[in-house]
Formats: structure tokens, sequence, C-alpha cells
DNA sequence: AATCCAGTTTATAATTATTCTAAACTGGAA
DNA sequence: TTCCAGTTTAGAATAATTATAAACTGGATT
């Protein structure tokens, strides 16, 4: 689905050069099935796991504010203490678990808004987002 | 408004010793007009003017977590690295503006839904929170 | 009103997440 | 092959928050 060479076209067109570590992390972000959600610490995990080629903690910060940047992936938000960032960048909501800290997505028709307010004056809306706080019934 | 009667009440109400610090506190926090959005830091600066009896930070972040346990505050979602706080516990949601790292209350009403997603299986719905980010005209 | 003690406050240390720094490395243009 | 701007890296620095443990206090009990 991600060959390496889309991956490469990828990088390129966003003005990243597409280094080993960018590649890799790439591949481990775009090269699944279901989105991703995920902080720093765990794509550090993910990345480098044992016997991989060891990529920094440094790396892993900016090659995720890189691909923010680039729109590759966009961050999520919650009240937790570190960021949490998804692979799914359409417009799209989320669930979010207190108890586990867990995220879901929530699909964009799943949610219909009947009525929005009008920004304030001067501004415009960027984005809306929506995370629907859950509990044990 | 907000009586020092009042104060020790709803203090004594969640099983909250009215200390003077909290009383202080909860008088900076809940004597005013609008409703508050405050990080530890605003809250610290409010509360530590010049010339009033010294709080510590570590009471500011006690207090903050004491209260919101309590249902007196609620935390906002944003994706920034602080936490923020809001005296407003009515259901109601935010703008946000990056640039000024400033939220706004958006009314209740102000936003109206018509079909939202059901909780997964054994959870419950606790919140529903939107925030619609802001960017230049 | 003196005593007492669990709950609270405090200064400070520790922790956690993230950003900065500056030296070494590298993709790819020339 | 050379070169250099862009990138990576280890480690230091910073920022926000939480933990620690000693001192203090509200208010119940005597």
């Amino acid at each position: 689905m991600h060959q390496k060479k889309e991956i490469i076209n990828k990088l390129r067109s966003s003005n990243l050069r597409p280094t080993k570590q960018r590649i890799l992390i790439a591949k481990k972000l775009f090269d699944r099935k279901e989105t991703f959600h995920f902080t720093a610490e765990t794509l550090n995990k993910v990345v480098n796991r044992k016997g991989q080629t060891r990529i920094s903690l440094a790396t892993i910060y900016n090659t995720v504010e890189a691909f923010k940047k680039a729109g590759h992936i966009r961050e999520i938000l919650t009240n937790n203490s570190k960021s949490y960032y998804d692979t799914n960048i359409k417009s799209h909501h989320h669930f979010y678990d207190p108890q586990t800290k867990k995220l879901t997505d929530i699909d964009y028709q799943e949610v219909i808004l009947k009525k929005i307010p009008n920004p304030p004056k001067g501004k415009k809306i960027k984005d809306l987002e929506i995370v629907i706080s859950l509990q044990k019934k």
C-alpha cells in the first residue's frame, strides 16, 4: 500500500528530504490498515523495536513535528499531558476513554451538526473537533 | 454574589476543609461576572498579587485538582502543553485561537447536534466537548 | 479554652514531556 | 568526488506538574 517510492514522493512533495529515518518512521506510521493514534513515546517504541536501526528520540520529535506541519498527521485534542497524533487526517472525531487513555475514531458521518456558531469578527473556522469522553456504564 | 459563607458551604459540601487558602482561591475563581478560563500559572498570578497572603504553587495545583474532582471547575480540551480550566461547569463549548492561545465560551444553544454516535459496548457518554479552532480570515 | 490529629500547606526535590544545542553526519546537486 | 544545507544525534536545558516529608491548622473532643 505504501511502497517506499510513494513514501519518498510524499516526503519530497512536502519539502522533506527523504532520509532513512523519515522513511522508516513514515512506513511505521502510514503502512497500516487502520489509522494510528500515537504519542511520541508509543511511536518511539514502535520504531525502535529490538534489532531495528536505532532512531533517536529527538528525531522522533522532529519528524512528528515535520509531518504535522506538512499535514501528513494531525494532533488530537485531549486533556492528557502528552500530545496525541493521528494518521487519519480526514475530518473526523474521537471517543476518549480516560481509564485506558485510548482514542477511537468516530467517522465523520456519525456526527451531524445542525447549527454551529459564527466565528468572532476577523476570524474564520480552521477546524472543528469533537471529543466524546466515555465512562463505564 | 459569592459570599464567604457560600464559599465555605460549597467547600464543606464537597468534603473540602475550608482552609484560608481554599477560601481565597475560591473567591478569586468564583466571585466574578464572567466565567474564567485559566491555567495553574494564571491562577497563581491572580492569587499571589503583591500584598496578598502568599499561597504556594503546590497549593494552587492541589486546589485546582481538588476543585476539579469536586466538579466546581472543569478541564478544557486543548493541545497546548498546559492544562486549561474553566469555572463554567455547564455543558458548553469553546473557540480556541492558536495565535493568542485564548479560549472563548460558546453557548450551549449555539451548537445543535443532530446525530451523535453510539458509545462502544459497556461504555456511556460522560461528556461531549467541541473545540473550534480559529485562524485569521 | 487547651489538646489533639487527620487533613492541609509548604519549600523543595523529582519526574515527565518536550525543546534546545552544537557537533557529526548525509542526500543529492554541482 | 566534493561540498554544504539540511538532518540526526546525545545529552543538556526547560517547562509543567507531581511527589516528599516536615510544619501547620481547622475543628472535634475533652
